[in-house]
DNA sequence: AGACAAGCCTGTACGC
DNA sequence: TGCGTACAGGCTTGTC
């Protein structure tokens, strides 16, 4: 499952790769994933294009074309880039692929295909791509005070704010988790419920967290639907604390982590440390 | 064989 | 009434 930190390793690994690349031939056969506009618009917004660098907003990664477009992309829960030679033999699932002036291909895998690929002008974000525009601040970036002004500023459930893209960008299942443990909070903390050191510990936690969780190159988990650009998985799975530990015991008191599901969705945590 | 994984949007219902 | 909030449903396929 893709968050910040495995799109921002994919990103790293693509400015390394592909900066000055010049597209020469798109195959967009996947209508779903470029279900925002079509496969000709991306297609042809595409061809001739060379890539000038990347950049990233939340879950979407950003390359920047020639022309000042971006192309934007999604992996939602189970796409992957993946940058191979062009003569590679396709993966199942293969829906977008773009062909470089060196024979290299870069290709957008995605079973389920919640995913999506497209081309926008940045000056026009808000009518192209609303919901980019409409994105939070970063969570690396954002200062404490204003982060503290916004989770103390509402009622709302502390998980739910950080899944909350509106409030802070890039954060799913596994680093909401793995941030409140980090913090001493359970999930359910209210946010107008947190002191100022509470908060403050959040903040610390999730700051901590998603630049240890870049370190490594972000998490895979069983079903290996993550991994980088060249195929292969990260390593922050093995310093989860909590999430997908039910059962097995807190690696700070030893107690069994405890998974409640809510809203369809798993939370895990330690009810003796975090309160 | 069916539960489960989950991001994100939409629609709906609820409580204060 | 209205706002903020919570959640189910929809979309999807591979895995256990």
């Amino acid at each position: 499952m893709p968050e910040m930190p495995e799109v921002e390793t994919v990103r790293r690994d693509l400015h390394r790769r592909v900066i000055g690349r010049r597209i020469d031939a798109v195959h967009a056969t996947g209508a779903r994933t470029v279900r925002r506009t079509s496969p000709t618009i991306v297609r042809d917004r595409l061809i001739g294009r060379t890539i000038t660098g990347t950049s990233r907003r939340g879950k979407y990664l950003i390359v920047e074309l020639d022309d000042d477009q971006w192309m934007l992309v999604h992996l939602r829960m189970s796409g992957q880039l993946i940058l191979c030679d062009g003569d590679a033999p396709l993966a199942n699932h293969t829906h977008v692929r773009l062909r470089f002036d060196d024979e290299r291909e870069l290709r957008f895998v995605d079973p389920r295909t919640f995913g999506e690929v497209v081309v926008v002008d940045p000056a026009n974000l808000p009518i192209e791509a609303p919901d980019v525009a409409a994105l939070g601040p970063e969570p690396l970036e954002i200062e404490r005070r204003d982060f503290d002004r916004i989770i103390r500023g509402r009622r709302r459930m502390l998980k739910a704010m950080l899944l909350d893209q509106h409030v802070v960008a890039g954060i799913g299942n596994i680093y909401a988790d793995e941030i409140c443990h980090a913090a001493r909070l359970r999930y359910d903390r209210a946010g107008d419920s947190l002191s100022t050191r509470q908060v403050g510990a959040l903040h610390n936690a999730m700051q901590s967290i998603l630049s240890a969780a870049i370190d490594a190159r972000g998490s895979t988990l069983r079903d290996a639907q993550y991994v980088d650009l060249g195929g292969l998985a990260g390593g922050y799975q093995d310093r989860h604390a909590v999430y997908d530990r039910a059962g097995l015991p807190c690696k700070r008191c030893g107690r069994p982590i405890v998974r409640v599901v809510g809203a369809g969705r798993s939370t895990y945590f330690c009810p003796r440390c975090q309160r």
